[in-house]
DNA sequence: GCGACAG
DNA sequence: ATCTTGTCGC
């Protein structure tokens, strides 16, 4: 996987002295605007100010936005000031004069986008379980760039929960929405392949095809994998709610992708659609047959097991009585 | 105040 | 997702 985070380090330190450059314009180089809010959080953690002159990059509108180095923004507005771009009040002086967008760039986004595209069209949709016996819900906590993986295998029928993979990892990628999966699927696939049991299907917390390209965490992580996945998000991302009631349906240029669903006494629905492997009515069935909360049990437990993870550094304990495998 | 796009 | 105290409600 490419390092985004050099990438964008290796962009900012295009923009000539004296010129200035904008978040969105940063990540309209990496390829998508939607990573500009990535852009921003990854230069606030930028190791080598100056080398990297993460100064020059300010907000569209022309204010100076953050600088976490040292001397804050005071020196980010003294920086450029030296450099001959004209500050009043925390503003860049007719910004368009001093803009910089002329970026050499292979737009890495781009290339994921044509990823994406292709396991896209990888995705089945049709039931091809059975009985979904057991599933295994997915979800992962972070700490910074360490990422805390738990599967956590549930059995249906008896509506208790059975074991919980826990992993950990680093992470490098960093959230975008939309490429959700490029963050998280190294850390599932660890724990999907190191764990000793194969679920009926797999329970990911976020969208399956639920999303612009059809191809959400849910779905990448079924194709790349080859196994039955449902996703199951807790905000939405795209798409339409039609109708009333308890369980309503969720509809994307025009077809029926999910369902959004309130369980228990929740107020906020979940949202809920096929990965891979299953059609959107079977999707919808597995989810309610193990929802009590909002949040189906797979994933509520699992969520719960990797912040435990988190908390104690792997250290865990035994908890809800079941058997705990630490991947390595 | 609006826009506010999973985790 | 994470950063965070006490507080509210079932």
């Amino acid at each position: 996987m490419i390092n985004l985070r050099e990438y964008l380090y290796n962009l900012v330190k295009q923009i000539p002295r004296g010129r200035v450059s904008t978040y969105s314009a940063l990540a309209e180089a990496l390829g998508d605007v939607r990573a500009r809010r990535a852009v921003a959080r990854m230069l606030a953690e930028n190791p080598r100010p100056i080398i990297v002159p993460c100064h020059r990059v300010v907000m569209s509108d022309g204010r100076l936005g953050g600088y976490s180095a040292e001397g804050g923004i005071q020196r980010k507005a003294e920086l450029l000031m030296a450099e001959g771009v004209p500050i009043r009040n925390n503003r860049v002086l007719n910004l368009e004069k001093h803009l910089f967008t002329e970026f050499r760039t292979e737009k890495p986004l781009k290339r994921l986008r044509a990823e994406q595209e292709r396991l896209a069209r990888l995705v089945r949709i049709e039931d091809i379980v059975e009985n979904t016996r057991t599933i295994g819900g997915i979800d992962i906590s972070y700490r910074g760039d360490v990422a805390y993986a738990c599967m956590l295998l549930y059995d249906s029928v008896r509506g208790k929960p059975l074991t919980a993979y826990c992993s950990r990892t680093i992470v490098s990628f960093p959230y975008i929405p939309t490429y959700l999966a490029f963050r998280e699927y190294p850390a599932i696939e660890m724990v999907v392949r190191g764990a000793d049991e194969k679920p009926d299907i797999y329970m990911i917390d976020g969208n399956g095809i639920l999303h612009p390209l059809s191809i959400g965490v849910a779905s990448h992580v079924g194709v790349s994998l080859g196994i039955p996945t449902v996703g199951v998000a807790k905000r939405m991302l795209c798409g339409e709610v039609r109708g009333a009631g308890k369980i309503r349906k969720v509809v994307l240029k025009g077809k029926v992708v999910g369902h959004a669903a309130l369980f228990g006494r929740a107020k906020k629905p979940v949202y809920i659609s096929p990965g891979h492997l299953v059609s959107v009515e079977g999707a919808l069935r597995v989810v309610c047959g193990v929802s009590r909360h909002r949040v189906p049990e797979p994933l509520r437990l699992a969520h719960i097991m990797a912040n435990n993870c988190r908390k104690s550094d792997m250290r865990l304990l035994p908890e809800f009585g079941l058997k705990i495998k630490i991947i390595k």
